[in-house]
DNA sequence: ATCTGTCTGTGCGGCAGGGCACACATGTGG
DNA sequence: CCACATGTGTGCCCTGCCGCACAGACAGAT
């Protein structure tokens, strides 16, 4: 490993700011920081897997793409959390594919350190199992809300979802790729990204979208965001 | 295939069957059949689970009630794997409920006795681990296939995945449950089993719903299904 | 400053599914 | 045998979203 590949501290990422300093020491030599650009391919459907990324400021999404191109989002991971959680679970790869929605780090580790670190079955172990089932609750939910909610508030779910993982209040997004993560239409964007505007929530303007109004989104949105979020606060808060 | 595992007793669930035989002598004091009723709930939102469950005959759907009362499945489990993945993850609870979709009867775990089990590491860790992984590709598709495809696609989807996990052709099972787990109007599904029944796919009266070509079944199906099947078998031997 | 590609706005016809109302069918218990 | 609850069939109007077709609007390159 470089030496320029020792991350300055552990609290970038949630997950492992939650790891006792004993657990991160053993992990420490083998992360590496490296940069993500927006839509880069963290891993594609099928793909053998040979690490597992915690996001910095990062955010990947997890999306699934139809055999006539048609795509849509089951869940995504930011510095709440980790991606490839197949490598863990035993699988080594999963039907879908990890897309980078926003750009910026993510740590690096070789599958076979987290391996051999997950079987020790301590807290390192603990907090991915936890990780994964709050995941599914997020995956849940998608599926829930997919079924029985308009689009508009599934952009506001998504909005403040992607908000908890960035620490700023400009998002880089096209409609476009909004549409993909949504699995609908661009015009479908548009017209929902309007009304938000007209009411004040955000604003946006050429693939930047800023939060002008989070309550303002909180009251929009269908409770699928509440739900998910206080999973995560539940499994995962300090 | 080694001749050292898979008594005839362990055989009625899949997943425990896989186990080597010492695994399963450890816990095999500690199970107990119980039959359910269609309709029992096994576990509530966000209730404290006491036991995991190993379908035998039964089969458990996954649902989540939205405050309005309107539910949607999220998942189902039968013989093929595990009701209670929240006591082995780690996260006690989960925020959906479980409901017998199916009659019949359940291997019933004590939780401490699998949590022990889960600990040692063995076969049986890894194990539930890939069931749970196969089960988030089952909950993404329904995500996937909630968002794109259309009630009498998703309609097959839900027959055939049953199918899979019960011995018979014939599902006890009214329209109007079958909606409340799609998460549309009864009336909907009135009218795509119809159409299926016109196809001589499937015949119904009061809820009692026959397979009859299941072939034609899976050429009506979405690719959904495929991909669901093909994770479990990949993921959980032939 | 102009060109060009990218991003966003808008309108129109069409369809799947929701909400509602009610008629018909069938099994079960008095 | 009837009464009644339960399950299924059908029609009608409405909404939300899709597919399509373009029309601006803006940013960066030449």
């Amino acid at each position: 490993m470089s030496k320029n590949s020792v991350p300055q501290d552990q609290s970038q990422n949630r997950l492992l700011a939650l790891l006792p300093t004993a657990e991160f020491a053993r992990l420490r030599p083998h992360i590496e920081k490296i940069p993500f650009a927006l839509g880069d391919v963290v891993y594609e459907s099928g793909g053998q897997l040979q690490h597992v990324y915690f996001p910095t400021t990062a955010i990947v999404s997890l999306l699934y793409t139809m055999v006539d191109g048609a795509t849509a989002e089951m869940g995504l991971a930011g510095n709440e959390g980790v991606v490839g959680i197949a490598l863990f679970m035993g699988g080594e790869t999963m039907p879908n594919r990890a897309i980078v929605q926003s750009a910026g780090e993510v740590l690096k580790v070789e599958a076979k350190v987290m391996q051999d670190e997950f079987a020790r079955g301590g807290r390192f172990q603990y907090l991915l199992l936890r990780y994964t089932q709050a995941l599914i609750t997020q995956i849940s939910q998608t599926a829930v809300c997919n079924r029985l909610h308009t689009v508009e508030q599934q952009l506001c779910r998504w909005l403040l979802l992607s908000h908890d993982r960035v620490e700023q209040d400009e998002l880089i997004m096209t409609q476009e790729m909004i549409a993909d993560m949504l699995g609908v239409r661009r015009e479908g964007v548009t017209v929902s990204a309007g009304r938000l505007q007209d009411a004040g929530a955000i604003s946006y303007a050429r693939g930047h979208i800023k939060i002008l109004d989070r309550p303002r989104l909180e009251a929009i949105v269908c409770e699928c965001y509440r739900v998910v979020k206080d999973e995560f606060d539940r499994l995962l808060g300090q």
